[in-house]
DNA sequence: GCACACTAGATCGTATACGATTTGATGTAC
DNA sequence: GTACATCAAATCGTATACGATCTAGTGTGC
């Protein structure tokens, strides 16, 4: 056996999380879980309180675990804390960006924009994770990349949920992605290209704020 | 029973790393920790398993778990992290800095600057842990506090290896504190805010780096 | 003397079992 | 009909046990 059954356990119940298998609110119960992974409930219950520990899920002292519920407060300080961390990483990936790098970026920013003509959303929001991904993925500090992948992934859980939705954003993200992609190129400061990735993911949340009616300050 | 076994062997493995009981490197044993919680070694394993994501110890499957060891890089990556992060707590924060606050936050740095002149080092550095976190306290976004709170651990857990010091830091990091405390009180924007936290939190930083001789390309 | 195979002890990983706790339903008093 | 006590089913929390795996030490061939 090369992975261990918790292991197992953890990324099968991670996994349908984020893709929605396991609606917010979904009841986790071990002896279930452990029944369909064909062990035992003890690699299972290691798994669901690692998922605590990264807030996917809820837990209950002696009732049990149950996937984290969304709510807009709870979307929005996530989005509010990957607007913090996915600049610095970033800024300090930047060093890290050559030509090869700056082609992929390119390109899959290309294909949004092509998502945008053939009305794609599906399509665009996979893009989109796949440009932030790639976006962050040469920062040189761990514990920063784990928080960013982190907070991806709790994004990505809500969105599953099609919890937001915001169409008319999307023109205007690709831009912004454009103008990303410019500071890299030409290497601007890390400063700058901080703050341009800050304000893409400032506009996307005051974007949804916007749609949802709500002031700025719930936050 | 009112805490479960597991969070006292969390706490207890999770306290003895912080104040230095446990020094990097220090095996921990299952059994040998169970034996003297008087409890059985599951719950310890998932103490553990808890720490490992928390980044205090490093796992290794079928060999066991040891504290996680400090090496310089790893100090400058847990520096950087709260470089970004604190700051942002800090300027979420200012909105609930009332007096009261303010009140306190002043006291704190008054001590720090009594220390100095007391040659107090040991009094000092625990000041300045207390002086921090009643800077993010007030953070109203529960995923960034965690992560600033985690990030405090780690760095605690690094000092009380005796890993670093910085002498004379101290007096300047005292008038960095008092220019942060006069912005809060004027209300300045959250923005100068995080803007001073950060330089406040990049210039020990460079310190540590000058200290060392080290290039701030290292980071 | 060095490299490699082997063995014994230590330690981990997880199955099983059972007591503890919670929850929701049922029954009873008012 | 409402409030509260009672009880049973579901589920969790952890002790115990044992097989699996790693580590370090020993021995053997060269």
């Amino acid at each position: 056996m090369t992975t261990s059954k918790s292991e197992v356990a953890y990324a099968l119940v991670s996994e349908r999380i984020v893709n929605g298998a396991y609606s917010p609110g979904y009841r986790l119960v071990l002896g279930t879980i452990a029944d369909e992974l064909g062990c035992s409930v003890v690699p299972v219950r290691e798994a669901i309180r690692r998922l605590e520990a990264e807030g996917l899920v809820h837990f209950t002292r002696n009732v049990g675990a149950t996937v984290a519920q969304v709510d807009s407060t709870l979307y929005l300080h996530t989005m509010q804390t990957l607007a913090v961390i996915e600049p610095a990483a970033t800024a300090l990936a930047a060093s890290a960006m050559d030509e090869a790098w700056l082609a992929k970026a390119q390109d899959l920013n290309d294909q949004m924009r092509q998502c945008l003509e053939a009305f794609d959303p599906v399509a665009f929001t996979e893009l989109n994770n796949e440009f932030h991904q790639q976006l962050y993925s040469q920062c040189p500090n761990p514990h920063i990349l784990d928080l960013v992948q982190r907070g991806w992934r709790r994004l990505a859980a809500m969105r599953a949920s099609s919890f937001t939705h915001i169409p008319h954003r999307a023109r205007q993200s690709v831009e912004e992605h454009q103008h990303l992609l410019e500071l890299i190129r030409v290497h601007a400061s890390p400063r700058e290209i901080e703050e341009a990735a800050r304000a893409h993911r400032t506009n996307t949340l005051n974007a949804y704020l916007a749609q949802a009616n709500m002031d700025p300050s719930v936050i």
